[in-house]
DNA sequence: TGTACATCAGTGAACGCGCGTTCACTGATGTAC
DNA sequence: TGTACATCAGTGAACGCGCGTTCACTGATGTAC
């Protein structure tokens, strides 16, 4: 047995929901050890710092969500409209059992200093756009700007999900198979 | 002639541009009069703190940005297809000649406390599904969650110019008219 | 088994600095007469 | 026209507080013998 019962992850945890509910620069250290149920010095045991640990939980979480959709997004036994179906219901579902989670890394990306987004790799504007060119050369989606149009399927799919943060939009478990039918017409993919 | 040469304006513009590269946190008021060439207190003549400047000119940029769209979103003389063509090219225009103005509206939206962003009256999405349920009624449209519609129409128009703010994507003289055929081709609006 | 020591997650109080804000003041411009 | 005064945009220095951070300490758990 690992030897104490480590506050880590409660505090992981805490700071994402808040960083998700009150932003990255309203939530003071103080909250997220009171949220944590510790004192402030705790944080600095795995952490250099609120900064450090607020990026490398929003890596940590990009990551995660990049991988999840990329496993079924290029999974070569089904065809394109079904991979982008599946990928869609799988951010959907996300979204619906991780919400804080989600939100965290769809809502506080602009708080972070511009050069250290650029220095992110594994982002999702990556995958969308490789996923677009397979169709494309593939002959199943018509010739365009590949980056364009998965700037335009990246932007709708995840729109929604926003205003739903803010309880401006509801979504039932019908929505995602709207937003795939509306994707694919978008793209020609039918 | 109004009485000094006020610095009111300058200031402003130094507070938008700040906060649409850098963002509002990490923007100070030290920033924003260096930026316009006055002492900190000045800022205080015309507002009462740095919250307030900042909510007020966020409000006064996307009223302007609403009415501006509005103005031929709403233009009943032209089809619905070229209603929305013209709105994208505004949009776009728009963010090609005022880029720190739009950026700010388009990025900070975040940074506000969420009760303040609820308060709102003149919200871009009321305006969009206004437009989706106006083509849907006259038939134009197949029937459909105004709602989700104007949510994905409002996420493809607008993530090109956030990736463009990053770099991330190159944006021509064509852009908004392959975006204007994307989105009508999702809304089945051709 | 019991005793002495090492480890280390978390404490709690203090610190100090960066930040937004305040305010008595300046000096240029307009007004009264 | 000239003189005395009012106005008020902007100054500059000080303030104070909220915040992130530090660090000597505690006490529970594990290890050596």
């Amino acid at each position: 047995m690992s030897r104490p019962v480590m506050k880590r992850e409660t505090i992981e945890e805490s700071a994402i929901r808040l960083f998700a509910t009150k932003g990255l620069a309203r939530t003071t250290i103080k909250d997220i050890a009171a949220a944590a149920g510790v004192t402030e010095g705790a944080l600095y045991r795995y952490y250099s710092g609120k900064e450090e640990m607020a990026w490398k939980l929003f890596n940590r979480e990009l990551d995660e969500f990049t991988r999840l959709v990329s496993e079924v997004l290029f999974d070569e036994r089904m065809p394109f409209n079904l991979r982008l179906g599946l990928a869609i219901k799988t951010i959907y579902d996300h979204y619906k059992y991780n919400g804080d989670r989600f939100a965290f890394i769809l809502l506080t990306q602009h708080g972070f200093p511009e050069d250290k987004l650029l220095s992110r790799d594994t982002e999702p504007m990556a995958m969308a756009e490789r996923f677009v060119g397979q169709a494309m050369g593939a002959g199943e989606i018509p010739p365009c700007d590949a980056d364009l149009y998965a700037a335009l399927l990246m932007g709708a799919i995840m729109q929604p999900l926003v205003l739903h943060r803010y309880n401006k939009l509801e979504i039932t478990a019908q929505t995602h198979a709207q937003v795939t039918a509306s994707c694919l017409r978008m793209l020609g993919l039918c």
